[in-house]
DNA sequence: AAATCGGCCAACCGCCACCAC
DNA sequence: AGTGGTGGCGGTTGGCCGATT
């Protein structure tokens, strides 16, 4: 059987009070981000050392931008998820000031509903092949049809624009199956992404280039070929 | 004015990777 | 090489609040 985190009896938990932040933020202050478990004792908290960590990573921190996301963040949010899946980590340390805790929320609750409304499958950045319902985003050439969410698993023909790491389960966040690839990503520290999408020509085929520059040393280009008549989509600029 | 609904977001939960021993 | 502890991550939950009926 599997032992919790830490003790949860006699922990609080729930809303952190302002004395519960004033007590971690001085803590941290003083001695820095040391070791989450001991760091409730030692800050004369009832808390969880995990908590601690989630409410100075995603509330506390000085850095902490708040407030709406501007556009071109959301733009990259987009690309970012279209290359990465729901790496939510990796999304937000491209965006500065910006949380995993707080990009994954605006996912679920702004982007995710506006790339359905425009006919996007946000799962796989793929257009769904129903009619459109017109939706003023700037960012896509050819709005399309709304359909449910589920319909990552409605259409068999539908190749995947982008191979997305999204829609993996907790299983498989180990072990897609795009090669060493992603486990560069992962284990890069300064990772300069630049992804393009090349609009189809006359041709039938979208070309995706992805070009990872990790370090500042080695560049990984991948191309995926996707045929068909798929319909045309440029999420990015 | 009250009840209901839906969206937002902070926080929790469980799993996994990594590291030290 | 195996094991246990810890930190980190992504999915999910639940409470709050504004909008709608």
């Amino acid at each position: 059987m599997r032992k919790p985190c830490c003790d949860k009896e006699g922990t609080n938990k729930g809303a952190w009070s302002k004395q519960e932040d004033q007590k971690l933020i001085d803590y941290i202050r003083i001695h820095g981000e040391g070791c989450w478990r001991s760091l409730p004792k030692a800050a004369g908290l009832d808390r969880c050392g995990k908590s601690c960590r989630l409410r100075w990573i995603n509330y506390l921190r000085p850095d902490i931008k708040r407030g709406n996301f501007g556009q071109d963040e959301e733009d990259l949010i987009i690309k970012l998820h279209a290359l990465l899946g729901n790496r939510w980590s990796l999304i937000a340390g491209r965006l500065p000031g910006r949380t995993d805790n707080e990009v994954k929320n605006y996912w679920n609750s702004h982007i995710r509903r506006k790339l359905i409304s425009m006919g996007i499958d946000p799962n796989n950045h793929r257009l769904n092949q129903i009619p459109p319902i017109p939706f003023s985003q700037p960012k896509c050439v050819s709005p399309a049809a709304t359909s449910s969410h589920e319909s990552m698993n409605n259409n068999e023909s539908s190749k995947p624009l982008i191979k997305p790491f999204a829609n993996t389960t907790t299983a498989d966040r180990v072990s897609d199956t795009t090669s060493g690839f992603e486990d560069e990503i992962s284990g890069s520290l300064d990772l300069n992404l630049d992804l393009t999408i090349a609009v189809p020509s006359a041709s039938s085929l979208t070309l995706v280039q992805e070009k990872l520059q990790i370090n500042s040393k080695s560049i990984v280009t991948k191309e995926v070929t996707i045929s068909e008549q798929a319909p045309t989509l440029v999420l990015f600029r």
